[in-house]
DNA sequence: TTGTAGGCGTTATCAG
DNA sequence: CTGATAACGCCTACAA
């Protein structure tokens, strides 16, 4: 008569309650999700959930609904502001929805990556959003056979079917390029991040539509590369400075603008007057720099946001067909390339 | 004879890898997961595993297990550069146990944090890791009756057996205010947070201690607080330097230090000559800005660090007595507060 | 060593 | 409207 026998110290599961009621294990869980019952039972049902102080495992709730109520944010590192900014729109759309935010910080792993993508299937997860700096065969086939919906937060191949959120910072960069020829600077340096990556290849290829849109030849000269972070940009500007004297130096992105806005200072070059810079990201920080920082706006907010809604949209309809969105870049003019006062 | 009829598209089970591989399920589990087994077993379903693409299912797991292999941070705003700190030293402690983190940024929402923890019952996570920064009596009562192992990154009442993280920031923010005192600075402004939050109260006791080690009256025309953001900040200055002219301006943090500092190059003051700038949090980016910024470090990486650890040891052992560990402060000079080349 | 069977806590089906 | 019962996918005594 007796076969289970809970212990008061455990926690509490729908048959505590159930006892607790006086009604069936079934009665319970209808109530508490809002199917039929009667007023009777539903009362004494709650009282009971409060007095036992019964909440509803999370894994038995997983296992059977097959949804897990989470998804998971996988992203180079959370060092680095743009990331934080995804992070920051995604949870908030997840939270509106009752979703809880899962973070992989990868270090550009590829094999990080790939686990990530390619252990979808142990559904810990009902989604994934994914902001890979490389995008290898092994991604691609990743990306294809996922246990679960992805959303790919950069460029992918075109006949890829996978929801994606882009932004043509190939455009923003060439655009940051022409500003710079436009307000009269001709030795335009880069500093980009590592060629390999997509952004790194991307944001050269702007520099050089950039160029060429001006009639400016490419000086081999005026090129670096880092790793996208702070110090590496100090040190590009370092070795650029060491051999050269552009007018002007355009980041790939605004750590590494930061970076070489130190340098130009410690070298004692006037910044925009000596020598201009403009970053990308338009990230939070780069109002606090001196002068302030230009930088194209790559809509980072924005892309996690709209990554965030594909994802849970495609949650919704897993058959629909998988979309391509493009956010809208934008240069935002500071102090670091303010038009000079003079033609020199 | 076939009760069970499961598609070849659905998620493959044990069962599926059972019976690819000829055996039963019991025998799947075991070789999954080390028990002696027959290499003749073993080899079987490892070929029928990558067959049939078979991944464990993390609810069931977690369901049988009791254990989610997942931990939770909370803080405050993902935002504030001192939470990615700890978000990066935590994920990296939670990655090589083979955890992962779940991210809940409250906004501060007393509701919310309390919401969490008295969720811990729902058993989504294996524990949590949080940084309130007010800590109400329904706060003290939700962490004494939390359902998880939780550990605190601040301030708790001693009475609470509860594992924490502490800093001391009333004694490292009281180190700040001397060094202005010792660099020649005699008006110290304080630009605090919210002064009914922990952190607000605290470091506002530490202004105030400062200020009597080295025999300097309070001037409530000194004070002013903001939101521990870096606009906030550039307000609180704003409104201090209408109203009076300090020689130093301390603030309870980084963000509203750089903010301070803007406001100061706007209004024409040099820094540090005219005004000295200390913050607190020494986060990464207190180098980038010019002058660069002075900080008390609170070791934040090594707060979320030790916080990871504490948990991860409770989950090991529950019955351990509480932790209270003190992580230390030091102050870091830079260029805004450098000493005086000419006393005043 | 291997297989059978029961249970982890829920939800949902099906009688009553 | 309510209650018994069967899954969900996994692990693990217990038995063979």
């Amino acid at each position: 008569m007796t076969p289970k026998r809970p212990t008061s110290s455990a926690a509490p599961t729908v048959d505590t309650v159930a006892r607790a009621a006086g009604v069936s294990i079934a009665s319970v869980s209808r109530v508490l999700n809002g199917l039929p019952a009667s007023d009777e039972v539903a009362d004494r049902v709650h009282a009971a959930v409060a007095e036992v102080g019964y909440q509803p495992n999370a894994a038995a709730r997983s296992l059977k609904s097959r949804r897990t109520h989470q998804i998971a944010f996988a992203m180079e590192n959370i060092a680095n502001p743009v990331y934080v900014a995804m992070v920051h729109a995604i949870q908030e759309v997840a939270k509106e929805r009752g979703y809880q935010l899962l973070l992989h910080s990868t270090d550009a792993d590829a094999d990080d990556e790939l686990a990530l993508l390619n252990g979808l299937g142990r559904r810990y997860v009902d989604g994934l959003i994914i902001s890979p700096i490389r995008m290898s065969p092994a991604h691609v086939e990743a990306l294809r056979t996922a246990a679960a919906p992805v959303v790919v937060i950069g460029a992918t191949p075109d006949d890829l079917a996978v929801d994606t959120v882009r932004v043509d910072s190939r455009a923003g960069a060439a655009r940051a390029v022409e500003h710079l020829v436009d307000t009269g600077r001709r030795r335009i340096a880069f500093v980009n991040g590592p060629v390999d990556t997509t952004p790194g290849s991307i944001r050269r290829a702007g520099y050089e539509d950039g160029l060429a849109a001006r009639g400016i030849a490419l000086d081999e000269e005026l090129l670096e590369t880092a790793d996208f972070r702070l110090a590496g940009g100090a040190e590009a500007a370092r070795r650029i400075l060491e051999r050269t004297r552009p007018d002007a130096i355009f980041c790939a992105n605004d750590l590494m603008a930061l970076g070489v806005l130190n340098v130009l200072r410690e070298a004692g070059l006037r910044v925009p007057e000596d020598v201009a810079v403009v970053g990308m990201d338009d990230i939070d920080l780069a109002t606090i720099a001196w002068p302030q920082l230009s930088s194209v706006s790559l809509g980072s907010d924005e892309r996690g946001r709209r990554a965030a809604e594909l994802l849970f949209e495609r949650l919704e309809q897993p058959d629909r067909e998988p979309r391509r969105e493009l956010v809208e870049t934008s240069l935002v003019v500071r102090g670091s390339s303010a038009a000079r006062e003079v033609a020199s």
